[in-house]
DNA sequence: ATAAATGCAAACCCTTTGCGCTCAT
DNA sequence: ATGAGCGCAAAGGGTTTGCATTTAT
């Protein structure tokens, strides 16, 4: 296989839809677009470029920053502030989700709630005002939470 | 009336709880604890400084900024992201809610929902968590949109 | 060829902090 | 009197930006 193919196989969604955009594709924006396209997790500025300069050391962080900005100006990557204080990506998902973050280990989990959608619409209405988007995360801890308990020994 | 008069009558909600608290009462702390007693709003330091001098010049920000941390952590009053950089305070509230935030005016507006609140707890349980926190806001436009429609002609 | 994108470093914004002074207790 | 709290100004962390250089088209 040469690199050319190599590079084909390895186009990413994200890389797909920049092109579809008309966007120059820099060779920083297509390592940047692999990386989100790849991301399994939700990862801020700092990691993405961690994860970009494995592939490519040129990229500079400003870059980083300026390319998520315009993903997530163009709908293509989406932008959550879990509360710590920094920006954190996930490519935009077909299917809407919330979050569940886990305050002891940091976890992320996606779920889907339609009845808490059909109501957060309801909501919005009932003010008179149509829904155009909203945020919501659950802060939870393991029910049987060790911590807790050995404190109350 | 004289001037100690004046200065119980004014005593603010917040205030009581800092004293409950043995928290030594300075006259800065007790001019913020009754600008965010006073507060109808959901103002930010810069904001609660600017209320804050006008009562007493001599405050300034770095206290306002030590103070409004020191009564989050004491739970006097809630700290809000909505999302414009910035942190936003209101007193910690008798009975929850939730922020619906009109997106052209920014005007803030306080909800209520048990159902939301009871679906919330329900999705942490089926993870096998237990609900800690949540932070909801619902980001919402007038039903009749004056910009949306000006565009359309 | 040319406008757009990059790297670098400086600047930005909000927030925190070290220090010497002031004040509530 | 004495430790907690203050004002000031400097530093911090995350993010943006001006400018000279590189690059995709």
């Amino acid at each position: 296989m040469n690199q050319s193919a190599a590079i084909a196989n390895s186009a990413s969604r994200i890389e797909a839809r920049c092109v579809d955009k008309g966007m120059k594709m820099t060779e920083q924006r297509r390592v940047i677009a692999r990386v989100l396209s790849a991301a399994a997790d939700h990862p801020d500025v700092e990691e993405v470029h961690r994860r970009s300069i494995e592939t490519d050391p040129r990229i500079s962080i400003a870059t980083v920053y300026r390319t998520v900005r315009l993903f997530e100006e163009s709908d293509i990557i989406k932008r959550h502030d879990f509360g710590d204080g920094r920006a954190r990506y996930e490519p935009t998902p077909d299917n809407h989700h919330d979050h569940l973050i886990d305050v002891r280990s940091g976890k992320v989990i996606e779920f889907q709630n339609d009845d808490i959608e059909r109501l957060q619409q309801e909501v919005a209405r009932s003010y008179g005002y149509k829904l155009v988007g909203h945020r919501l995360e659950l802060f939870v801890e393991p029910l049987d939470d060790p911590a807790k308990t050995a404190i109350k020994q």
